[in-house]
RNA sequence: UGGGGGAUCGUCUAGCGGUAGGACGCCGGCCUUUGGAGCCGGCUACCUAGGUUCGAUUCCUAGUCCCCCAGCCA
């Protein structure tokens, strides 16, 4: 029962679900939900939900996930974020097939649930002031203390009840509370609020309702109205959960869904929370919600990472209950591991350095076949434009190479991609600020990319771009939100103040082959040496602008490092 | 000091009374016209203390530590 029988990995919720559906509960029907309230952008913590919501149902026969929109507060909600939503839990690959609803659409039904509950006299209205019925609601430690207005007749409340729906009292004056227990020791039992006053226009019900009911009610009765049969939430829903079950069993719902919690995902030098992305965005600490910096659905997309590489990451993570903060370096590896699969390789010059090959005729220009995939040979090759001026990376030379440094060195021979065998002649220098300017080379006739003749082995094989040829572009890199070990600053400091300055690079005067003059928004390449990266919607025709995605992984720079971390 | 949850390699995660497995990461090697990818090998983990048992990460007891809850937010 638990060995896998599918791609994906088991966890305690789909054995749950696996348990019920075998015992037939429900019908042996599984019906799951994701439920976002539309007041702001989706994230990779979504993702999580989202995945598993969806993966749930459709890894089980007759399965369904629905979306559902849980806009209950008008005062937050706008329908940007519900087109934002579809359009994300789309592209994340997932389909609702149909079953798109609004907890708005169940005003009236969850009115007459009200209603019934009042008759009951399961609930009233309260006339406290929200101070007061704070005060009332006791502490931790201590019990609370019933409202005076607890006792009022069902008719009464029947009364205001239909006088607040009918728009006769200020928001604020009353409310509606379930009767349930002051004095339990779970606070959310304390007669939590089921109806507030809102005269606010609801961005879908207009001014048709100037009540609203609370997520704790809306929520379990939406579940049950749509015959949700696994209700999953996370972890700091679970002690509603006792409210949950109350609201389905007082109002006599004819579904009894089951609340199951898990834990939210968080992720390392990065930020999930609501408060904090809206904060970045409208302090324009960052460009957008799609900054390619932000963890919003958005800005991976805009950063170049794929869906796929999104679901194999919520794959992997799993789903438990014990809270966990999973490095940021494994969403990488998933990033990586999925373009390294379907990128075309191109190069591209992010630090030019320009080369001249002394011993090359000036007027040829020789057309070098390139491999465009090596993990997929069906992707074929490509011409690149070699001559006798090019441009390599700075970092590819070293006037005076330390250990291990295989690149070009004065004397030294390294293979061009694609191309020949060069030898670094003279470097010349900015007599001002002695930085190197130019290099000067010879290469070897003898050793152009798949002459068989002669088998020369040298260290290293740079990339490179015909000067000539070469195309310009701006460049962006990305580095961690936030500096490193400041995840913890007190709380009472601003955490704006653990923000990386410098989280966001800007690469001008790059060069890339002339192959991706004319790359579309969007498509993504690998650099060959330097890592994934997409064609940003700000390139234009005149200036190609490229999102890194993320690095290659790099063991020179580990090398490096190493080296000038003096040992213990 | 109320209630609800949770503790397994550095980080995630499996385990359901019978040699503690996997992934990321890290270290070393092989290979390589990407110091990429790939391949091989290695890496001080069951919170503590008792108990039950032939045998406990798993069951029991008592602690310890961490998270959540006092919105008319969700």
């Amino acid at each position: 029962m638990s060995t896998p029988e599918s791609s994906h990995s088991s966890n305690f919720i789909r054995d749950l679900v696996a348990i019920d559906r075998a015992a037939g509960k429900h019908g042996g029907r599984v019906v799951t939900r994701f439920p976002p309230e539309p007041n702001g952008y989706l994230h990779i913590g979504h993702a999580k939900a989202i995945a598993l919501n969806f993966g749930i149902a459709q890894d089980t026969p007759g399965g369904m996930c629905h979306l559902r929109f849980d806009d209950t507060n008008p005062t937050t909600e706008d329908p940007e974020y519900v087109q934002a939503i579809q359009e994300d839990v789309r592209w994340l690959g997932f389909d609702w097939r149909g079953k798109m609803f609004y907890a708005s659409d169940y005003f009236d039904q969850l009115d007459a649930f009200a209603v019934i509950l009042i008759r009951k006299g399961k609930a009233y209205v309260d006339s406290l002031t929200a101070d007061e019925i704070r005060e009332h609601r006791g502490t931790l430690t201590e019990p609370g203390r019933d409202s005076p207005f607890r006792t009022r007749s069902i008719e009464d409340n029947l009364d205001l009840f239909a006088r607040m729906r009918a728009g006769e009292f200020a928001d604020g004056v009353h409310v509606l509370r379930a009767k349930i227990d002051m004095g339990s020791p779970n606070i959310n039992l304390r007669d939590p609020i089921l109806y507030r006053i809102r005269h606010a226009s609801h961005y879908r019900t207009g001014t048709a309702w100037c009540i609203y009911p609370s997520y704790d009610f809306a929520h379990p009765l939406s579940d049950a109205i749509e015959g949700i049969t696994h209700s999953l939430c996370t972890l700091e829903f679970e002690d509603h959960r006792p409210l949950y079950d109350w609201v389905v069993a007082e109002t006599g719902a004819p579904h009894r869904p089951q609340q199951i919690e898990f834990a939210r995902l968080n992720l390392t030098s990065t930020v999930m929370s609501k408060r904090k992305l809206l904060e970045l965005v409208e302090k324009k600490l960052v460009t957008g919600w799609d900054d390619p910096r932000l963890p919003t659905l958005k800005g991976l997309r805009r950063r170049g990472v794929t869906p796929e590489a999104i679901r194999a990451f919520c794959e992997h993570i799993g789903v438990a209950k014990r809270d966990a903060i999973i490095e940021m370096q494994l969403l990488e590896h998933f990033i990586r591991e999925d373009l390294n699969k379907r990128s075309p390789r191109v190069m591209a010059v992010l630090r030019p350095l320009k080369v001249v090959i002394d011993n090359y005729p000036e007027s040829v220009v020789e057309e070098l076949d390139a491999v465009n995939n090596p993990e997929n040979a069906s992707a074929g090759t490509r011409k690149v434009p070699f001559s006798r001026t090019l441009y390599i990376e700075q970092d590819d030379f070293r006037e005076d190479p330390p250990k291990q440094f295989y690149r070009l060195a004065p004397g030294r021979e390294v293979r061009l991609r694609y191309g020949y065998i060069i030898k670094c002649v003279s470097a010349t220098k900015d007599p001002q600020t002695g930085a190197i300017t130019e290099l000067h080379c010879t290469y070897d006739v003898e050793t152009r990319s798949g002459f068989v003749q002669e088998q020369r082995k040298v260290k290293a094989t740079i990339h490179w771009v015909s000067a000539p040829h070469a195309t310009q572009a701006a460049i962006r890199l990305y580095h961690p939100l936030l500096l490193p070990d400041q995840a913890k600053l007190p709380a009472d400091q601003d955490w704006t103040r653990s923000l990386n300055p410098q989280s966001l690079e800007l690469l001008s005067g790059c060069v890339v082959e002339p192959s991706l003059r004319s790359a579309a928004p969007g498509s993504r390449f690998q650099f060959e040496r330097q890592g994934y990266f997409c064609v940003d919607p700000d390139s234009s025709s005149e200036t190609l602008v490229f999102n890194r995605t993320v690095s290659l992984k790099d063991a020179w720079a580990k090398i490096e490092k190493t080296q000038q971390a003096p040992q213990r």
